[in-house]
DNA sequence: CGAATACTTGAGTGGGGTCAACGCAAGTGG
DNA sequence: CCACTTGCGTTGACCCCACTCAAGTATTCG
Protein backbone atom coordinates (compact mmCIF):
# COMPACT_ATOMS: atom_id res chain seq x y z
CA UNK A 1 0.00 0.00 0.00
CA UNK A 2 2.85 2.59 1.24
CA UNK A 3 5.08 0.64 -1.35
CA UNK A 4 5.61 3.77 -2.67
CA UNK A 5 7.04 5.92 0.18
CA UNK A 6 9.36 3.40 0.89
CA UNK A 7 10.58 3.52 -3.13
CA UNK A 8 11.25 7.38 -2.67
CA UNK A 9 12.76 6.53 0.77
CA UNK A 10 15.01 4.02 -0.22
CA UNK A 11 16.01 6.82 -2.88
CA UNK A 12 17.55 9.19 -0.88
CA UNK A 13 18.86 7.46 2.31
CA UNK A 14 19.95 3.86 1.97
CA UNK A 15 17.90 1.60 4.17
CA UNK A 16 17.93 -2.07 4.91
CA UNK A 17 15.00 -4.51 3.11
CA UNK A 18 13.49 -4.86 6.69
CA UNK A 19 13.30 -1.59 6.98
CA UNK A 20 12.31 -0.92 4.00
CA UNK A 21 9.20 -3.92 3.84
CA UNK A 22 8.03 -2.19 6.91
CA UNK A 23 7.31 1.21 5.32
CA UNK A 24 6.09 -0.90 2.76
CA UNK A 25 3.18 -2.29 5.21
CA UNK A 26 2.36 0.94 7.47
CA UNK A 27 -1.15 0.98 8.17
CA UNK A 28 -2.66 3.92 6.77
CA UNK A 29 -6.24 5.44 6.57
CA UNK A 30 -6.45 6.11 2.61
CA UNK A 31 -8.45 9.00 1.77
CA UNK A 32 -9.40 10.30 -1.63
CA UNK A 33 -9.29 13.80 -2.98
CA UNK A 34 -11.19 15.77 -5.66
CA UNK A 35 -9.18 17.56 -8.11
CA UNK A 36 -8.49 21.21 -6.60
CA UNK A 37 -9.54 19.74 -3.14
CA UNK A 38 -7.74 21.12 -0.18
CA UNK A 39 -5.79 18.19 2.20
CA UNK A 40 -5.33 21.00 4.35
CA UNK A 41 -5.79 24.69 4.63
CA UNK A 42 -3.57 27.96 6.00
CA UNK A 43 -3.79 27.77 9.87
CA UNK A 44 -5.16 24.43 10.10
CA UNK A 45 -3.65 21.72 12.80
CA UNK A 46 -3.41 18.73 10.87
CA UNK A 47 -3.47 15.44 13.45
CA UNK A 48 -2.07 13.11 11.31
CA UNK A 49 1.15 13.17 9.10
CA UNK A 50 -0.55 12.40 4.59
CA UNK A 51 1.70 10.33 2.39
CA UNK A 52 0.85 10.82 -1.48
CA UNK A 53 -0.36 7.27 -2.73
CA UNK A 54 -1.05 8.73 -5.81
CA UNK A 55 -2.02 12.03 -8.23
CA UNK A 56 -0.12 15.12 -7.70
CA UNK A 57 -0.46 17.92 -5.10
CA UNK A 58 0.90 21.09 -4.19
CA UNK A 59 2.19 23.38 -1.08
CA UNK A 60 0.79 26.74 -1.76
CA UNK A 61 0.02 30.37 -0.64
CA UNK A 62 -2.16 32.78 -1.19
CA UNK A 63 -1.48 36.54 -1.83
CA UNK A 64 -3.82 39.42 -1.72
CA UNK A 65 -6.41 39.75 -4.68
CA UNK A 66 -6.59 35.89 -4.71
CA UNK A 67 -2.69 35.78 -6.39
CA UNK A 68 -1.16 32.13 -5.62
CA UNK A 69 2.57 31.15 -4.94
CA UNK A 70 2.72 27.11 -5.49
CA UNK A 71 5.91 26.51 -2.85
CA UNK A 72 6.39 23.05 -3.94
CA UNK A 73 4.72 19.70 -5.61
CA UNK A 74 3.88 16.81 -4.25
CA UNK A 75 4.07 13.48 -6.04
CA UNK A 76 3.12 10.01 -4.62
CA UNK A 77 5.42 9.46 -2.18
CA UNK A 78 5.59 12.81 -0.95
CA UNK A 79 5.05 12.80 2.67
CA UNK A 80 2.86 15.93 3.77
CA UNK A 81 2.84 17.00 7.25
CA UNK A 82 5.85 15.61 9.15
CA UNK A 83 6.96 19.00 10.69
CA UNK A 84 3.22 19.79 11.55
CA UNK A 85 3.64 18.27 15.00
CA UNK A 86 6.48 20.53 15.74
CA UNK A 87 5.25 23.48 13.90
CA UNK A 88 1.44 22.45 14.80
CA UNK A 89 -0.21 25.52 12.38
CA UNK A 90 0.32 25.11 9.09
CA UNK A 91 1.89 28.75 7.49
CA UNK A 92 0.23 27.12 3.83
CA UNK A 93 -2.40 24.93 2.38
CA UNK A 94 -1.88 21.94 0.10
CA UNK A 95 -4.39 21.45 -2.50
CA UNK A 96 -4.89 18.50 -4.88
CA UNK A 97 -4.02 19.12 -8.63
CA UNK A 98 -5.90 16.41 -9.59
CA UNK A 99 -7.58 13.20 -7.49
CA UNK A 100 -4.95 11.57 -5.35
CA UNK A 101 -5.26 9.10 -3.04
CA UNK A 102 -3.21 9.81 -0.12
CA UNK A 103 -2.91 7.86 3.33
CA UNK A 104 -3.52 9.44 6.32
CA UNK A 105 -0.41 8.52 8.93
CA UNK A 106 -1.50 9.28 12.74
CA UNK A 107 1.64 11.12 14.68
CA UNK A 108 2.00 8.47 17.31
CA UNK A 109 2.59 5.81 14.96
CA UNK A 110 5.20 8.11 13.25
CA UNK A 111 6.66 8.80 16.54
CA UNK A 112 6.89 5.39 17.58
CA UNK A 113 8.70 3.78 14.01
CA UNK A 114 10.86 7.13 14.41
CA UNK A 115 11.78 5.72 18.19
CA UNK A 116 12.58 1.99 17.33
CA UNK A 117 14.09 2.31 13.65
CA UNK A 118 16.31 5.38 14.14
CA UNK A 119 17.22 4.82 10.86
CA UNK A 120 13.84 5.49 9.05
CA UNK A 121 13.95 8.06 11.45
CA UNK A 122 17.06 9.67 9.71
CA UNK A 123 15.24 9.41 6.55
CA UNK A 124 12.42 11.00 7.57
CA UNK A 125 14.58 14.08 8.43
CA UNK A 126 16.48 14.04 5.50
CA UNK A 127 13.54 13.98 3.42
CA UNK A 128 12.21 17.29 5.20
CA UNK A 129 16.15 19.00 4.68
CA UNK A 130 15.81 17.81 0.98
CA UNK A 131 12.45 19.48 0.23
CA UNK A 132 14.54 22.65 2.04
CA UNK A 133 16.78 22.15 0.01
CA UNK A 134 14.62 22.19 -3.16
CA UNK A 135 12.82 25.04 -1.94
CA UNK A 136 16.28 26.82 -2.09
CA UNK A 137 16.73 25.72 -5.35
CA UNK A 138 13.19 27.27 -6.28
CA UNK A 139 14.09 30.27 -4.91
CA UNK A 140 17.19 30.97 -6.88
CA UNK A 141 14.98 30.04 -10.33
CA UNK A 142 12.82 33.01 -9.18
CA UNK A 143 15.16 35.37 -8.12
CA UNK A 144 17.53 35.21 -10.82
CA UNK A 145 17.04 33.16 -13.80
CA UNK A 146 14.50 33.92 -16.96
CA UNK A 147 11.31 32.44 -17.34
CA UNK A 148 12.93 30.10 -20.15
CA UNK A 149 15.16 29.21 -18.04
CA UNK A 150 12.98 28.46 -14.94
CA UNK A 151 10.27 26.49 -16.45
CA UNK A 152 13.35 24.49 -17.70
CA UNK A 153 14.62 23.82 -14.44
CA UNK A 154 11.24 22.89 -13.14
CA UNK A 155 10.63 20.68 -15.56
CA UNK A 156 13.94 19.13 -14.88
CA UNK A 157 13.27 18.74 -11.35
CA UNK A 158 9.72 16.86 -11.99
CA UNK A 159 11.12 14.22 -14.13
CA UNK A 160 13.90 13.51 -12.01
CA UNK A 161 11.79 13.38 -8.62
CA UNK A 162 9.42 11.31 -11.26
CA UNK A 163 11.76 8.79 -12.27
CA UNK A 164 13.24 8.38 -8.78
CA UNK A 165 9.90 6.76 -7.58
CA UNK A 166 9.45 5.33 -11.15
CA UNK A 167 6.77 6.83 -12.65
CA UNK A 168 8.34 7.67 -15.59
CA UNK A 169 7.88 6.03 -18.79
CA UNK A 170 11.42 5.67 -20.69
CA UNK A 171 11.77 9.74 -21.21
CA UNK A 172 7.94 10.38 -21.03
CA UNK A 173 5.89 11.37 -17.76
CA UNK A 174 2.44 11.79 -16.64
CA UNK A 175 2.59 15.37 -15.79
CA UNK A 176 -1.10 16.67 -14.59
CA UNK A 177 0.04 20.06 -14.19
CA UNK A 178 -1.68 22.60 -16.32
CA UNK A 179 -0.08 25.93 -17.68
CA UNK A 180 -1.54 27.81 -14.32
CA UNK A 181 -0.44 25.96 -12.16
CA UNK A 182 2.77 26.14 -13.83
CA UNK A 183 2.52 29.97 -13.92
CA UNK A 184 1.60 29.91 -10.13
CA UNK A 185 4.63 27.48 -9.43
CA UNK A 186 7.10 30.05 -11.89
CA UNK A 187 5.99 33.38 -10.50
CA UNK A 188 4.63 33.77 -13.84
CA UNK A 189 1.76 34.46 -16.09
CA UNK A 190 -0.22 32.16 -17.78
CA UNK A 191 -0.03 33.48 -20.98
CA UNK A 192 3.90 34.09 -20.79
CA UNK A 193 4.38 30.18 -19.46
CA UNK A 194 2.27 29.51 -22.46
CA UNK A 195 4.95 31.10 -24.83
CA UNK A 196 7.74 29.91 -23.21
CA UNK A 197 6.16 25.99 -23.36
CA UNK A 198 5.70 27.20 -27.20
CA UNK A 199 9.64 28.08 -27.43
CA UNK A 200 10.74 25.00 -25.37
CA UNK A 201 8.60 22.88 -28.22
CA UNK A 202 10.25 25.11 -31.29
CA UNK A 203 13.88 24.26 -29.80
CA UNK A 204 12.83 20.51 -30.06
CA UNK A 205 13.27 19.83 -26.52
CA UNK A 206 10.21 18.72 -25.33
CA UNK A 207 6.55 17.96 -25.79
CA UNK A 208 3.61 18.92 -23.32
CA UNK A 209 0.42 18.02 -23.90
CA UNK A 210 -2.64 16.37 -22.15
CA UNK A 211 -0.77 16.16 -19.11
CA UNK A 212 1.92 14.43 -20.78
CA UNK A 213 5.35 15.51 -20.64
CA UNK A 214 7.57 13.80 -23.50
CA UNK A 215 11.56 14.75 -23.53
CA UNK A 216 13.05 14.81 -26.67
CA UNK A 217 16.64 15.45 -25.75
CA UNK A 218 17.20 15.32 -21.90
CA UNK A 219 21.12 16.51 -21.94
CA UNK A 220 19.69 19.49 -23.67
CA UNK A 221 17.37 20.75 -21.79
CA UNK A 222 19.18 20.09 -18.78
CA UNK A 223 21.52 22.60 -20.34
CA UNK A 224 18.31 24.63 -21.01
CA UNK A 225 17.73 24.90 -17.17
CA UNK A 226 20.74 25.39 -15.65
CA UNK A 227 20.28 21.79 -13.99
CA UNK A 228 22.39 19.92 -11.98
CA UNK A 229 20.60 17.52 -9.74
CA UNK A 230 23.27 17.64 -6.95
CA UNK A 231 20.70 19.47 -4.60
CA UNK A 232 18.32 16.78 -4.62
CA UNK A 233 20.71 14.65 -2.43
CA UNK A 234 19.55 11.87 -3.78
CA UNK A 235 21.77 8.78 -2.71
CA UNK A 236 25.00 8.17 -4.55
CA UNK A 237 24.78 5.96 -7.74
CA UNK A 238 21.34 5.10 -6.51
CA UNK A 239 19.66 4.05 -10.72
CA UNK A 240 17.61 7.34 -10.17
CA UNK A 241 20.11 9.80 -10.02
CA UNK A 242 19.78 12.31 -12.80
CA UNK A 243 17.67 9.96 -15.06
CA UNK A 244 20.89 7.63 -15.94
CA UNK A 245 18.57 4.47 -16.60
CA UNK A 246 16.43 6.79 -19.75
CA UNK A 247 20.36 7.20 -21.41
CA UNK A 248 20.98 4.17 -21.38
CA UNK A 249 19.50 3.00 -24.78
CA UNK A 250 23.49 3.26 -25.72
CA UNK A 251 25.49 6.50 -25.30
CA UNK A 252 28.50 7.35 -22.85
CA UNK B 1 29.49 32.62 25.10
CA UNK B 2 26.90 31.31 23.44
CA UNK B 3 23.66 33.07 25.75
CA UNK B 4 22.33 34.64 22.22
CA UNK B 5 21.47 31.35 20.98
CA UNK B 6 19.64 30.27 23.96
CA UNK B 7 17.94 33.17 23.79
CA UNK B 8 16.83 33.11 20.08
CA UNK B 9 15.62 29.16 20.82
CA UNK B 10 14.26 30.23 23.59
CA UNK B 11 11.71 32.36 21.84
CA UNK B 12 11.10 29.35 19.08
CA UNK B 13 10.40 26.65 21.47
CA UNK B 14 9.63 27.00 25.38
CA UNK B 15 12.58 25.68 26.82
CA UNK B 16 13.21 25.61 30.77
CA UNK B 17 16.19 27.07 32.80
CA UNK B 18 18.38 24.43 33.08
CA UNK B 19 18.18 24.04 29.25
CA UNK B 20 18.78 27.54 28.43
CA UNK B 21 21.54 27.46 30.75
CA UNK B 22 22.87 23.91 29.38
CA UNK B 23 23.06 25.90 25.96
CA UNK B 24 24.43 29.50 27.05
CA UNK B 25 27.79 27.45 28.56
CA UNK B 26 28.22 24.74 25.25
CA UNK B 27 31.68 24.90 24.78
CA UNK B 28 32.43 26.21 21.37
CA UNK B 29 35.26 27.08 19.28
CA UNK B 30 35.57 31.08 18.17
CA UNK B 31 36.66 31.63 14.82
CA UNK B 32 36.24 35.38 13.54
CA UNK B 33 35.14 35.96 9.92
CA UNK B 34 36.42 39.07 7.59
CA UNK B 35 33.62 40.74 5.86
CA UNK B 36 32.27 39.09 2.43
CA UNK B 37 34.37 35.83 3.67
CA UNK B 38 32.76 33.11 3.18
CA UNK B 39 32.31 30.32 6.35
CA UNK B 40 31.54 27.31 4.03
CA UNK B 41 31.13 26.93 0.22
CA UNK B 42 28.77 25.37 -2.20
CA UNK B 43 29.81 21.71 -2.18
CA UNK B 44 31.85 21.26 0.96
CA UNK B 45 31.41 18.57 3.43
CA UNK B 46 31.42 20.75 6.84
CA UNK B 47 32.70 18.51 10.27
CA UNK B 48 30.94 21.04 12.94
CA UNK B 49 27.66 23.07 13.24
CA UNK B 50 28.34 26.29 13.54
CA UNK B 51 26.13 29.49 15.20
CA UNK B 52 26.43 32.86 14.83
CA UNK B 53 27.51 34.90 17.49
CA UNK B 54 28.26 38.45 15.95
CA UNK B 55 27.83 39.85 13.22
CA UNK B 56 25.11 39.01 9.68
CA UNK B 57 25.97 36.56 6.99
CA UNK B 58 23.90 34.74 4.41
CA UNK B 59 23.33 31.63 2.79
CA UNK B 60 23.67 31.98 -1.18
CA UNK B 61 23.85 30.27 -4.31
CA UNK B 62 25.67 31.41 -7.74
CA UNK B 63 24.38 31.32 -10.77
CA UNK B 64 25.76 31.60 -14.19
CA UNK B 65 27.72 34.40 -15.23
CA UNK B 66 28.28 35.62 -11.55
CA UNK B 67 24.77 36.73 -10.59
CA UNK B 68 24.04 35.74 -6.97
CA UNK B 69 21.18 34.68 -5.10
CA UNK B 70 20.81 34.77 -1.33
CA UNK B 71 18.52 32.25 -0.26
CA UNK B 72 18.65 33.36 3.57
CA UNK B 73 19.68 35.38 6.29
CA UNK B 74 21.82 34.51 9.38
CA UNK B 75 21.53 37.09 12.65
CA UNK B 76 23.36 36.34 15.99
CA UNK B 77 21.77 32.61 17.13
CA UNK B 78 21.14 31.09 13.35
CA UNK B 79 22.32 27.97 13.42
CA UNK B 80 24.55 27.01 10.20
CA UNK B 81 24.91 23.23 9.50
CA UNK B 82 22.46 21.41 11.15
CA UNK B 83 21.59 20.12 8.04
CA UNK B 84 24.81 19.01 7.36
CA UNK B 85 25.16 16.09 9.06
CA UNK B 86 22.34 14.41 7.35
CA UNK B 87 23.03 15.93 4.02
CA UNK B 88 26.17 15.82 4.00
CA UNK B 89 26.95 17.96 1.08
CA UNK B 90 26.43 21.58 1.14
CA UNK B 91 24.35 22.92 -2.08
CA UNK B 92 24.91 26.16 -1.25
CA UNK B 93 27.88 28.63 0.56
CA UNK B 94 27.68 30.31 3.74
CA UNK B 95 29.14 34.18 3.86
CA UNK B 96 29.95 36.73 6.36
CA UNK B 97 28.07 40.30 5.15
CA UNK B 98 30.69 41.94 7.80
CA UNK B 99 32.96 40.90 10.10
CA UNK B 100 31.47 37.61 11.95
CA UNK B 101 32.10 35.91 15.36
CA UNK B 102 30.88 32.40 15.17
CA UNK B 103 30.97 29.55 17.24
CA UNK B 104 32.11 26.10 16.15
CA UNK B 105 30.25 22.87 17.70
CA UNK B 106 31.15 19.41 16.61
CA UNK B 107 28.64 17.25 15.54
CA UNK B 108 29.70 14.91 18.28
CA UNK B 109 28.53 17.62 21.07
CA UNK B 110 25.20 18.30 18.94
CA UNK B 111 24.26 14.53 18.81
CA UNK B 112 25.05 14.00 22.76
CA UNK B 113 23.13 17.16 23.58
CA UNK B 114 20.09 15.90 21.85
CA UNK B 115 20.27 12.61 22.82
CA UNK B 116 20.41 13.53 26.68
CA UNK B 117 18.12 16.38 25.97
CA UNK B 118 15.25 15.84 23.59
CA UNK B 119 13.76 19.24 24.18
CA UNK B 120 16.67 20.69 22.68
CA UNK B 121 16.28 18.16 20.04
CA UNK B 122 13.05 19.65 19.30
CA UNK B 123 14.07 23.15 19.56
CA UNK B 124 16.95 22.77 17.00
CA UNK B 125 14.61 20.21 14.88
CA UNK B 126 12.01 23.09 14.57
CA UNK B 127 14.63 25.62 13.91
CA UNK B 128 15.71 24.07 10.33
CA UNK B 129 11.59 23.90 9.89
CA UNK B 130 11.30 27.36 10.91
CA UNK B 131 14.26 28.05 9.11
CA UNK B 132 11.89 26.40 5.67
CA UNK B 133 9.05 27.98 6.58
CA UNK B 134 10.65 31.76 6.21
CA UNK B 135 12.13 30.43 2.53
CA UNK B 136 8.70 29.09 1.98
CA UNK B 137 7.53 32.92 2.62
CA UNK B 138 10.50 34.10 0.61
CA UNK B 139 9.34 31.92 -2.46
CA UNK B 140 6.12 33.95 -2.46
CA UNK B 141 7.30 37.22 -2.09
CA UNK B 142 9.87 36.55 -5.10
CA UNK B 143 6.95 34.98 -7.23
CA UNK B 144 3.93 37.08 -6.28
CA UNK B 145 4.78 40.19 -4.47
CA UNK B 146 6.06 43.95 -6.30
CA UNK B 147 9.60 44.96 -5.54
CA UNK B 148 7.69 47.46 -2.92
CA UNK B 149 6.46 45.06 -0.97
CA UNK B 150 8.97 42.62 -0.90
CA UNK B 151 11.42 44.95 0.46
CA UNK B 152 9.10 45.91 2.68
CA UNK B 153 8.30 42.23 3.72
CA UNK B 154 11.96 41.79 4.07
CA UNK B 155 12.26 44.47 6.22
CA UNK B 156 9.70 43.72 8.57
CA UNK B 157 11.16 40.35 9.00
CA UNK B 158 14.53 41.13 9.44
CA UNK B 159 13.38 43.55 12.22
CA UNK B 160 11.29 40.47 14.02
CA UNK B 161 13.99 38.24 13.82
CA UNK B 162 16.33 40.62 15.57
CA UNK B 163 14.24 41.49 17.93
CA UNK B 164 13.48 38.22 19.40
CA UNK B 165 17.29 37.92 20.28
CA UNK B 166 17.43 41.22 21.81
CA UNK B 167 18.95 43.04 18.97
CA UNK B 168 16.81 46.16 17.93
CA UNK B 169 17.19 49.37 20.12
CA UNK B 170 13.72 50.52 20.27
CA UNK B 171 12.19 50.29 16.69
CA UNK B 172 15.68 50.69 15.26
CA UNK B 173 18.22 48.15 14.40
CA UNK B 174 21.60 47.88 13.32
CA UNK B 175 21.55 46.17 9.91
CA UNK B 176 24.52 45.90 7.78
CA UNK B 177 23.42 44.67 4.58
CA UNK B 178 24.07 47.04 1.48
CA UNK B 179 21.96 47.70 -1.04
CA UNK B 180 23.44 45.03 -3.32
CA UNK B 181 23.09 42.25 -0.65
CA UNK B 182 18.84 43.20 -0.67
CA UNK B 183 19.18 43.17 -4.51
CA UNK B 184 20.67 39.59 -4.41
CA UNK B 185 18.30 38.66 -1.61
CA UNK B 186 15.08 40.17 -3.71
CA UNK B 187 16.18 38.98 -6.65
CA UNK B 188 15.54 43.02 -8.00
CA UNK B 189 18.65 44.64 -9.53
CA UNK B 190 20.87 47.12 -7.46
CA UNK B 191 19.27 50.48 -8.94
CA UNK B 192 15.75 49.27 -8.48
CA UNK B 193 16.60 48.69 -4.66
CA UNK B 194 17.73 52.05 -3.85
CA UNK B 195 14.70 53.64 -5.93
CA UNK B 196 12.38 51.07 -4.02
CA UNK B 197 14.12 52.12 -0.64
CA UNK B 198 13.38 55.75 -1.41
CA UNK B 199 9.57 55.07 -2.15
CA UNK B 200 9.83 53.60 1.62
CA UNK B 201 12.10 56.62 2.74
CA UNK B 202 9.46 58.73 1.22
CA UNK B 203 6.44 57.38 2.47
CA UNK B 204 7.71 57.92 6.07
CA UNK B 205 7.94 54.80 6.74
CA UNK B 206 11.94 54.14 7.52
CA UNK B 207 14.94 55.31 7.22
CA UNK B 208 17.83 53.62 6.28
CA UNK B 209 21.35 54.74 5.76
CA UNK B 210 25.07 53.70 7.48
CA UNK B 211 23.68 50.23 8.69
CA UNK B 212 21.35 51.40 10.44
CA UNK B 213 17.73 51.12 9.65
CA UNK B 214 14.79 53.00 11.90
CA UNK B 215 11.42 52.04 11.39
CA UNK B 216 9.25 55.00 11.36
CA UNK B 217 5.66 53.24 11.54
CA UNK B 218 5.88 49.70 12.00
CA UNK B 219 1.94 49.31 11.43
CA UNK B 220 2.27 50.80 7.86
CA UNK B 221 5.29 49.12 7.18
CA UNK B 222 3.72 46.02 7.91
CA UNK B 223 1.02 46.96 5.61
CA UNK B 224 3.12 47.75 2.84
CA UNK B 225 4.91 44.37 2.82
CA UNK B 226 1.75 42.68 3.64
CA UNK B 227 3.33 41.13 6.74
CA UNK B 228 2.20 38.43 8.93
CA UNK B 229 4.45 36.80 11.14
CA UNK B 230 2.64 34.02 12.02
CA UNK B 231 5.00 31.80 9.68
CA UNK B 232 7.45 33.04 11.59
CA UNK B 233 6.22 30.30 14.60
CA UNK B 234 7.60 32.64 17.36
CA UNK B 235 5.88 31.23 20.70
CA UNK B 236 2.96 32.24 21.20
CA UNK B 237 2.68 35.47 23.33
CA UNK B 238 6.36 35.91 23.52
CA UNK B 239 7.56 39.34 24.03
CA UNK B 240 9.03 39.16 20.58
CA UNK B 241 6.31 38.40 18.88
CA UNK B 242 5.37 41.23 16.36
CA UNK B 243 7.09 43.48 18.09
CA UNK B 244 4.91 44.03 20.57
CA UNK B 245 7.48 45.59 22.89
CA UNK B 246 8.56 48.11 20.97
CA UNK B 247 4.88 49.69 21.04
CA UNK B 248 4.41 49.73 24.17
CA UNK B 249 6.19 52.66 25.95
CA UNK B 250 7.30 50.10 29.26
CA UNK B 251 7.41 46.93 29.51
CA UNK B 252 6.99 43.48 31.18
C1' DC C 1 44.09 61.91 0.70
C1' DG C 2 43.77 58.52 -2.88
C1' DA C 3 41.15 54.31 -3.76
C1' DA C 4 37.76 51.43 -2.89
C1' DT C 5 33.11 50.59 -1.84
C1' DA C 6 28.54 52.00 -1.54
C1' DC C 7 24.85 54.86 -2.94
C1' DT C 8 22.26 57.95 -6.57
C1' DT C 9 20.44 59.55 -10.70
C1' DG C 10 19.08 59.72 -15.67
C1' DA C 11 17.94 57.73 -20.07
C1' DG C 12 16.58 54.09 -22.76
C1' DT C 13 14.90 49.36 -23.29
C1' DG C 14 12.87 44.90 -22.94
C1' DG C 15 10.99 40.89 -20.51
C1' DG C 16 7.10 39.71 -18.95
C1' DG C 17 2.32 41.48 -17.42
C1' DT C 18 -2.55 42.55 -18.50
C1' DC C 19 -6.64 42.42 -21.08
C1' DA C 20 -9.56 40.34 -24.10
C1' DA C 21 -10.79 37.12 -27.46
C1' DC C 22 -11.02 32.72 -29.47
C1' DG C 23 -10.37 27.50 -30.07
C1' DC C 24 -11.13 23.18 -28.50
C1' DA C 25 -12.12 19.12 -25.90
C1' DA C 26 -14.76 16.99 -22.33
C1' DG C 27 -18.48 16.74 -19.67
C1' DT C 28 -23.66 17.09 -18.64
C1' DG C 29 -28.16 17.10 -19.07
C1' DG C 30 -32.41 17.16 -21.58
C1' DC D 1 -27.67 13.62 -30.29
C1' DC D 2 -27.31 18.33 -29.74
C1' DA D 3 -27.14 22.79 -26.87
C1' DC D 4 -24.83 24.50 -23.08
C1' DT D 5 -21.19 24.88 -19.91
C1' DT D 6 -16.69 24.62 -18.03
C1' DG D 7 -11.76 24.28 -18.06
C1' DC D 8 -7.64 24.69 -20.45
C1' DG D 9 -4.66 26.27 -24.08
C1' DT D 10 -3.48 29.87 -27.58
C1' DT D 11 -3.04 34.40 -29.78
C1' DG D 12 -2.69 39.49 -30.49
C1' DA D 13 -2.28 44.19 -28.90
C1' DC D 14 -0.64 47.16 -25.72
C1' DC D 15 1.94 48.61 -21.74
C1' DC D 16 4.70 49.04 -17.54
C1' DC D 17 7.72 47.39 -13.99
C1' DA D 18 12.06 46.56 -13.41
C1' DC D 19 16.64 45.95 -15.97
C1' DT D 20 20.83 47.76 -18.15
C1' DC D 21 24.17 51.01 -19.07
C1' DA D 22 26.56 54.81 -17.74
C1' DA D 23 27.96 58.53 -15.08
C1' DG D 24 27.77 60.68 -11.39
C1' DT D 25 28.27 61.64 -5.72
C1' DA D 26 28.93 60.32 -0.97
C1' DT D 27 31.35 57.39 2.50
C1' DT D 28 34.64 54.68 4.39
C1' DC D 29 39.17 53.30 5.13
C1' DG D 30 44.16 52.22 4.59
Amino acid sequence: MTSILARKLGQIFPLTDAELRLLEQLPVTIKTLAPREDLVKDGDRPATCTVVLEGFACRYKMVPEGRRQIVSFLIPGDICDLQCFILEKMDHAIGALEACKVGLIPHTVVRDITEKYPRIGRAFWKDTLVEAAISREWLTSLGRRSAYVRIAHLLCEVMVRLNSVGLTQGRSCHLPITQADLSDATGLSVVHVNRTLQQLRGQDLIDLKGNVLIVHDWERLKEAGEFDPAYMHLVPDSPSEDLRPLRTGGES
